[in-house]
DNA sequence: AAGTGGTCTAGACCACTTC
DNA sequence: AAGTGGTCTAGACCACTTT
């Protein structure tokens, strides 16, 4: 249990607020009341409130007062850890070879350039789930494959040579039929599609730093994400 | 432009982060010294470096220092309005049935107890992109369906009736073959599996609220969702 | 002991809303 | 004019890390 002042007024405003003391777009008493009943100063009020408004509990008007929001539900996030709800990674293999369409587009990279290729197969209770590769451009003077290897991760791999924070992040979910080798490697049937993450790394500026694809069996299940509140304690 | 002055440190310090003035795990300089080259107040450098640690840009190390933070690009987020991506929403019917197993399940509910379904085909470009199905249990002395119409949204149906604050969504992103009368709407031919971003609403205590689905065809494209920093203005 | 971030205070002034 | 949130200050004390 957090003993600071600031965190015992944010817990008790929170439960008064999620035990529905207050109705939907009611008024918060103002800061100075606040500051009176908990008998602290406004600053440490505004910190308490600063992180409920953060967390989207309240907002505050200016000149009003602090009113209860509703949880927004048009907002969702996800973990994606290459590693969640997966056991055992099974490393295939790292080889240098020529990117195929989709990698060309989405590396923005000509026919003639290779790419470094990472491949494994993601398990669950000794089953494959799931088959996860990534690309990357091929670039002369690059350590030999053998020492990628220990760099297999991404975007890991791609920070100790970039600066890693100039670097975003998109994933887009679809539906797509796998590459034989995908699904001859999954045990499951060629021609079926199949759950695809396609993540993409590229730097402030738009220009493509790394390309991957993870297909999910069946088995795998649903990727599921989140929206609301986010609480600072459970109840 | 923001002219407060703390508004003017973060984004100075932001720019300084991304451009690569300090290195990845390199130290920021300490308050003090912030405080005295900017010729503000502790507190007010302060709030600046609370901004950039809530966006992911910095952390903060007890008795040591701020330290810059790579982003992290294991949390993704993405909207879900149920409108994005599409010029018009087609209304299509709604009615009080006997739910599917699936429904069953997500609402908890036993056979014979009914849901009021909400149907809608939505358009883009007068193309068909999506169907999208809203579950909720009916109850005795319910509005009548006509009524509902004008609350067909989700959740703000509930919302109207139940404490909206105390409500959790989530949304399973999965693969599914569409029923028969879902393909036939979308135009798609039917037993082909599809794209399906199941929606459920629950109160805190996990008890189902309503429940959605949302089909998307070839043309609705892939759900995407972005991780990274989140920055305080563009560059 | 010196330096760092973390908590908390009392008080000033401003901008906005309501009466 | 009174009440509200928003910005900013100077200063005190504490807890943690380094030297």
């Amino acid at each position: 249990m957090e003993d600071h002042l600031y965190m015992q007024i944010v817990r008790r405003l929170e439960q008064d607020i999620l035990s529905g003391m207050y109705g939907p777009s009611d008024m918060l008493p103002s800061e100075n009341t606040l500051a009176a009943r908990f008998n602290v100063s406004r600053v440490t009020i505004r910190k308490s409130l600063d992180i409920l408004k953060n967390n989207g509990l309240i907002t505050a008007m200016h000149g009003k007062g602090y009113f209860i929001k509703p949880p927004q539900h048009n907002r969702y996030s996800f973990n994606f850890d290459s590693n969640t709800g997966v056991d055992f990674s099974h490393f295939q293999k790292v080889e240098i070879i020529y990117p195929d369409a989709e990698t060309m587009a989405a590396l923005n990279i000509s026919a003639d350039r290779r790419v470094v290729a990472f491949h494994r197969v993601q398990e669950r209770a000794w089953t494959p789930v799931a088959y996860d590769e990534k690309f990357v451009p091929y670039e002369r003077g690059m350590p030999t494959v053998e020492i990628e290897i220990k760099y297999a991760e991404f975007p890991e791999l791609l920070s100790a040579r970039h600066s890693p924070f100039l670097l975003k992040g998109s994933i887009e979910i679809d539906i797509a039929v796998p590459p034989d080798y995908v699904a001859k490697a999954l045990d499951v049937p060629p021609d079926k599609p199949m759950l695809v993450m396609r993540r993409f790394l590229r730097n402030r500026d738009g220009v493509p730093y790394g390309f991957g694809r993870n297909f999910l069996t069946r088995e795998f299940g649903p990727v599921t994400a989140e929206s609301g509140y986010s609480l600072t304690h459970k109840f």
